[in-house]
Parts: C-alpha cells; sequence; structure tokens
DNA sequence: TTGTAGGCGTTATCAG
DNA sequence: CTGATAACGCCTACAA
C-alpha cells in the first residue's frame, strides 16, 4: 500500500503539498496539484484512517450501544443511525449491552480513542455515570440535554383516542415492565378515560410476562389491548389467537412503540420517525443542544393498509 | 488524557519498559513491574488503540457490512457476530448495502487501514470483486472457502417431511425470487415428493410480491404453506388471517430460514444456529479456511412451544 | 506557493 | 533485564 511519500516522490512535492492537496486546502498551485493527483492515481494511494485520526485525534468513529433486550426493536434505529452517520462522513462501532456493567465497559473503549462520541440506546437498567461525549436514546435517564426520550403519556393517550375513535370502549392494557415508561404510559390511559368520560377497571391493566394471561383468566370484557411495543404486540397476536379471539374483529390490538415504516406494521401503532431521530441525535453529537430542546419527541399514528 | 510517557516518568523506566509491562510480555524485573502498574493506575492510563494501531498495523475492527433488505434477519447476525468478535477483542464497525456499488464503496474503506477484514451478510445482488480479506455470509457468490452458504435444498425438504408427518399432504410453496436459493429450495421440495410418491403441482409454487394472491386465487386447495423466511411468514400469516384461513388448523407456515431462537419463533421454521455460524466466521477471519469445509450449513428443526 | 521539521502514542529492534 | 532510537503515516506550524 502506497502511502504519502511515495506520491510525493512520484510528484515531486513534499509530503506537505500532497497533504495540502488531499485536504483540498487552497494555496496549491495548478500544476502541482495536477501533478499529485496523477501520482495519487496511477499509485492507487488512499490516505490512512487510522495514521489521520492520530494526527488529528479524532476517529470519526461513533459507538452505537444498544441494550440487547430489544434488539428487534433497534434494528430500525441501527439503520437510520448508520445512513445519517454516513452522511456526516463517521463509522458506526457496534456493541450490545444487557446491563450497566457492560454499558459501563463498553464506554471505557471510548476513552481510549477508539471512539469519538457514543450512543447509548433503549437501555431499561439503570445508567452508570457516563461521559460528556455520550448521548442517550429512549433509556432510563433523567432528561438531560444529551438525551432523546419519548413522550409515552402522548402515545398511550393518542391510541386510546384511535381505538374509541374504532368504537371500542373496553381499553385493556398490558404495561411496561420499568417504572418510568409504565408510569407516563398510565398516565396517558388515564387521561384519555377520564376525557371520555370512562370509568378505570385495574382489572384490565397489567403488565410482566404473564400479563396476558392474567387478563385473559380475569374474563373481563375488552375489545382493545394496548401493548408497549412490536414485540409485545406479535406476542399478543399469537396468544389471542390460540384464545380464539379474532384480531382486529374481536380485538384490536395497538402497539405503543413501533419502529416499523408506516404501513408495514400488522396493528395500528405509535410510530417514531427514524429519520428525524437519527438527525436529532447527530445534532447532539457535534454539540447543538438546542436541537433537542428537552421536550420529549412524539411519536404518529400509523395504521397498517 | 495521560500517555506513555507520562507513565515511564512516573514509575522511572523507559517507555519501551512500560510498553513491555503492559503487552505481557515477560523479562521485566517485578520491582520495575509494580513501579508500571502503580503509575498506571494513578495516572488512569489507557493505552491509546489508535496509536497501537499504527505502530502494528492492524486495528482489530472488523467491518460487517449487512445487506439492507433482510434487516431483520440479519439482526440475530448482528448479535452474535458482535458477542463473538468481542471475545476475539476485536471491534463491530456496521455497514448496510443495498447494491454492488454500494457494497464496493463500504470495502473500499477496508484498504483504508479502519479495518482488518470484514464479513459480507445477505446480500442477495450480484457481488462485486472483493478483496482477500472479506468472507460472506448467505451471500450470492460461488462456493468459495471463503463464504458460508446454506443447505437450502434440505431445509425445504426436512420442511416437507415435517409437514407430511404431521398429515399435510398438500403443500404449497412461496419460493425466494432469487435464482441461486430458489433453485435449492425447489430441488428439496422436488426431492421429498417424490420421495413420498406425490405428485408434483406447479400451481401449489410461486414466487414474487404477489405470490400468497395468485396462490389463494388458484383455488387449489393446500394444508401446508412453505415460504422462505420470517418476513414472509409473518406476511403470510397476515395474509391468511384476512382470507378466514386459521394457522396451524386450516394451513400449516412453515419458515424456511428463521434466526429466531428455538421456541421463539411463531412457526415451524428451519433455524440457523447463529453462534455456530458466528464461529465459523471466526475461523475464516482466522485464515482457518478448513474449518469451512466447503459444505453448507444444514439448519434445524425448531418446533414452536 | 512550497518545503522542513516536529509531533501524535505506540511497538519493535538492538545494543548494552 | 533495560533504555535509546527508529519506525508507523499523517498533519501542521513555521520558515523560506
Amino acid at each position: 500500500m502506497a502511502n504519502i511519500n511515495d506520491v510525493s516522490r512520484l510528484a515531486k512535492v513534499s509530503k506537505a503539498t500532497v497533504s495540502r492537496v488531499l485536504s483540498g486546502s487552497r494555496g496549491v498551485k495548478e500544476e502541482s496539484r495536477l501533478a499529485v493527483m496523477q501520482a495519487v492515481e496511477t499509485l492507487q494511494y488512499k490516505p490512512s484512517v487510522i495514521a489521520q485520526s492520530l494526527s488529528t485525534q479524532s476517529t470519526g468513529c461513533i459507538g452505537v450501544i444498544c441494550a440487547a433486550e430489544n434488539i428487534n426493536q433497534s434494528t430500525g434505529y441501527l439503520h437510520a443511525l448508520e445512513k445519517e452517520l454516513r452522511l456526516n462522513q463517521k463509522y458506526l462501532l457496534l456493541r450490545f449491552a444487557t446491563d450497566a456493567a457492560g454499558l459501563a465497559h463498553s464506554v471505557n473503549e471510548i476513552g481510549r480513542g477508539l471512539c469519538d462520541a457514543m450512543i447509548v440506546i433503549g437501555a431499561r437498567f439503570e445508567l452508570p455515570p457516563l461521559p460528556e461525549n455520550v448521548i442517550t436514546i429512549d433509556c432510563l435517564d433523567e432528561d438531560s440535554d444529551r438525551s432523546i426520550h419519548f413522550d409515552r403519556s402522548f402515545a398511550a393517550e393518542t391510541a386510546c383516542q384511535y381505538v374509541l375513535q374504532q368504537g371500542r370502549r373496553q381499553i385493556a392494557l398490558i404495561n411496561a415492565e420499568n417504572g418510568e415508561t409504565a408510569g407516563q404510559i398510565l398516565q396517558g390511559y388515564h387521561q384519555a378515560l377520564e376525557k371520555f368520560l370512562l370509568p378505570y377497571d385495574r382489572r384490565l391493566v397489567h403488565s410482566g410476562e404473564q400479563a396476558l394471561t392474567q387478563l385473559l383468566a380475569q374474563n373481563v370484557p375488552f375489545n382493545a389491548l394496548l401493548v408497549p411495543d412490536d414485540a409485545s404486540a406479535q406476542d399478543a397476536l399469537r396468544q389471542l389467537a390460540q384464545h380464539g379471539r379474532a384480531v382486529p374483529a374481536s380485538v384490536m390490538v395497538f402497539s405503543l412503540d413501533s419502529t416499523l415504516p408506516p404501513g408495514i406494521s400488522a396493528v395500528p401503532a405509535i410510530t417514531y420517525p427514524l429519520e428525524t431521530l437519527a438527525q436529532t441525535a447527530m445534532a447532539l453529537l457535534a454539540g447543538q443542544f438546542s436541537a433537542n430542546a428537552g421536550a420529549p419527541v412524539r411519536g404518529q399514528l400509523s395504521i397498517p393498509f
């Protein structure tokens, strides 16, 4: 692999000039410029990213750490982030983490110079203290200007409104297991019920592994079912089928968090705009904390077909 | 951030000795060793990966390029690969590619020194010429010792055997659109039918976007349906439900390629062992081409519940 | 407009 | 067992 010395030799200029030409800086005679380009071409020269990194003290690598639990949910993020990062000439270094210790360990790499910054996605565990160059998306941290959160309450309320408009008045809820998110969802659920003057029946609200089983065991009628995400939705579809309950005829299932493109989701859902999220993340990485403005992101209603 | 000079100064030894201590090479007096460790601790010194890379001419980064089409299918791979790479102290640099040009462009990075090697996954387009340090998994390339392929024929045959054992004798097939894979699947399908002395009815075999629609339009009865992957399976489940056909009572859906862990898949499927695949990939990256042995990988039958 | 020289943080070689 | 010293490949003042 040819290096900058080979090029400078062949082009009969100094390394500095070669560097100048390649970094596009002005103040280079057209003649030398052409000579360099020529040499670069014939030698198939590509500057070494590593050497560049050592010099500039910046690698262009962004670490992305996904919570392993909701991998399927995070695939969409990865795709969107990679696209956006590439637009900004950056690389995506992927990691998974299952707990705070694992996350902390991964974040430690950053201090070793490999990544310029990191993005943590969807962690449902308590976060360890994080350096300044780490931003979070949909994690369990208090609102900071370096984190992106979703408006779960709004999602739940919107969902209720939708199913109510579809003539469903008995809305069951399978809630998330986590405190913060679950709290918000419950809040939105309550607000919607109040708004429509519907009573709150605690027997319609469950969470955890056995949530749907418990719900079905209660024998309380319901014709709509809100679930926290796509995975739960899929699970619900299967279980409902087993119990002979037609979807959506008998029960309308609604996913409160979907990253599937509109029209693809099997059930009505609140979807979060991945491109926008990715762009916001880029802005945060670039230090434009105003881009976030602290407000949680509101998803939008997405209906199949 | 402290560097090796700071450490050597504090420990009152040379940089060389510091380096030796940290790279674990023996031949260092216990005394100096301790002094170094001490200094490292108090200075919170972490060697710079970049500088190491420049010296050793190897970054420990492995580029993983996923075909964007089947992202959902590839999530499992990513997780397994990341785990395995981490065991080998390597980093996973993620990219997506939609076509040969994009792939070629991404592979080009490798020549710039960022990645030591690359893995291309699930590309359904014709591959551009690839350097030696690139291996492929489930791609459209002829068998080489640097590629991992799946035995589609075996999958189809196994699937047929399974549904036949379940008493289904009218097996419809929604085939992949791609030539190579589709050919193998069809072959396995044929072989199974022959083995069980069943007639081949071409009206039961379709492919492409409208495959299931066409199949249903034919009005030819079928009580089993083989589909190429999980995405198709999900799609099929939805469409069948719309047509009032119960699954699995009326139609048993079978996915010919699933990466879901056994027991999670919603339908019976042929699953490919991700850990094993990841390990094989590592071996190939390490240059142990014998690990592959050229034989396509056979999946195993996985039944829900 | 150009070249020289020094620095980025390691590893590796080679005397001592 | 240890310490200079030279790579590694690039960037960038600074000087010409």
